[in-house]
DNA sequence: CGTAGAATTGATATATATCAAGCCTAGTGG
DNA sequence: CCACTAGGCTTGATATATATCAATTCTACG
């Protein structure tokens, strides 16, 4: 990449070179210099609702440890998921007092939490830090983009695979125990918040887990550890081809 | 709003208080001055091709006048909307050397271009840029994301009203021309491209229009001028109500 | 082992896509 | 100035994907 950020500063992005990154790379030894103090770890429940869509937005903070998901609520009591949140991704807008989305842990979850206002001084003073949130927001849009393309353009099978490949990518996959070479990943999140992520029913999940498994795909039976038989086959269902150009 | 970056120099955002804007509110006078000449204006005809997906992206820089669309492309051909782009929105992405987008004019356009290192640069160096460019990302991102919710969640007759609303937030209403008090909005786009941002057909738009004039909201009868009878009833259908409670 | 919530499966309904025809409308050239 | 044309729009008939409603069945957990 020979862009003009690049050029400059870029190589203090993804994980700060100056310092032993404590926290995790959001929030490194330099930060926390600079923080002075200023900040505090809170701990939530699996299915503690971390903030409400339009009130008050209790922090900003980064995600330490665990998996978090945000939705959004019409009216009517219809709900769109909207991001999967895992360390280090960023609870809240500094530009906003009230949270847009409904922020739910989906695991054992411990947030860094920061003020507003120690969020605008790190912001402001400290280009490492402010380059690095630019860069977060930048790929969340183009995330939420590609993400209206799964909604807008993509059949049940492809939504479904899609979100797949994504949690396997955000998440990771999980170890079996026993020695196999087998690759599982597990979905922290119900059939219904899967459909609420795909913009469909609980039940076309469920169909669609079934499809997939009999197309030799993978295997989901009932369960919320999902053991993949053909993860190249996934990513091509998906429309996701990362060895490659960028299809999505 | 009382938040960290607010209460030292939000002021400087929507629009530079130390310069009468030159241009827009992206590139004042003070943006030029560091700029120092290094910058050029390019013309589009409408339906010309700003940039193709994938490809390497020819500049980054500022819509000066006129509307433009981005969208992306699966590999099969489904082609889903993206965002519509009005002054001063920003065409391209200073972190990526390639476009993400497929982007065409849509109108006679201009863009204030900058190269990819003058770009950096004034991020670098301006705190007043640099904000307004996260300013508008962030809120980028928060529209990407209740879009997810018009193709994830609302009926085709909802999401029309939605589009239309939102294109008439963006770019305006049109005067009649006659004395008359009505409301007109002129949609930029065909009804497939209309189609293609609200994940579904162009004969699915045009009947839902026709539901709508049935209604009595609107008429849009074979043209893309639509006439808006009943504003208010337009914004319940699409969910959005701006006089109260955010709902989308 | 029993229970409650979650997941699957089936039957049916419904919204939207697809295919196909015809109709407007703006722009062109005689 | 008017008829012609091409692209865009509308409308209809039908197909299809997904939702809805309703039982079971599974799984994790006490």
């Amino acid at each position: 990449m020979a862009t003009g950020i690049a050029d400059r500063d870029v190589r203090l992005g993804r994980a700060c070179l100056n310092c032993s990154g404590q926290f995790d790379d959001l929030f490194c030894a330099c930060v926390m210099k600079v923080l002075n103090g200023e900040h505090c770890i809170r701990r939530f429940e699996p299915g503690a609702v971390i903030a409400m869509e339009g009130l008050k937005a209790p922090f900003l903070g980064s995600i330490v440890k665990g998996v978090v998901c945000q939705e959004i609520s019409l009216a009517d009591g219809r709900v769109q998921g909207v991001t999967l949140l895992s360390p280090p991704d960023v609870i809240g807008n500094p530009l906003h007092d009230n949270s847009r989305y409904t922020v739910t842990a989906l695991s054992e979850v411990e947030v860094f939490c920061i003020s507003a206002n120690a969020f605008g001084k790190l912001l402001y003073d400290l280009p490492l830090f402010r380059l690095r949130f630019l860069e977060m927001k930048l790929s969340d849009l183009e995330r939420a983009r590609n993400w209206l393309t799964v909604l807008g353009r993509r059949s049940s099978t492809e939504r479904l695979a899609y979100l797949v490949v994504r949690v396997a990518q955000k998440i990771g996959f999980s170890t079996p125990g026993n020695g196999t070479a087998d690759l599982f990943v597990h979905l922290p999140i119900t059939r219904e918040r899967i459909g609420a992520f795909l913009g469909m029913t609980m039940e076309t999940v469920s169909r669609e887990f079934t499809h997939l498994e009999r197309k030799g795909v993978l295997s989901a039976r009932g369960s919320r550890v999902i053991k993949i038989f053909d993860y190249r086959r996934l990513e091509t269902i998906a429309g996701i081809d990362d060895d490659g150009g960028t299809i999505d």
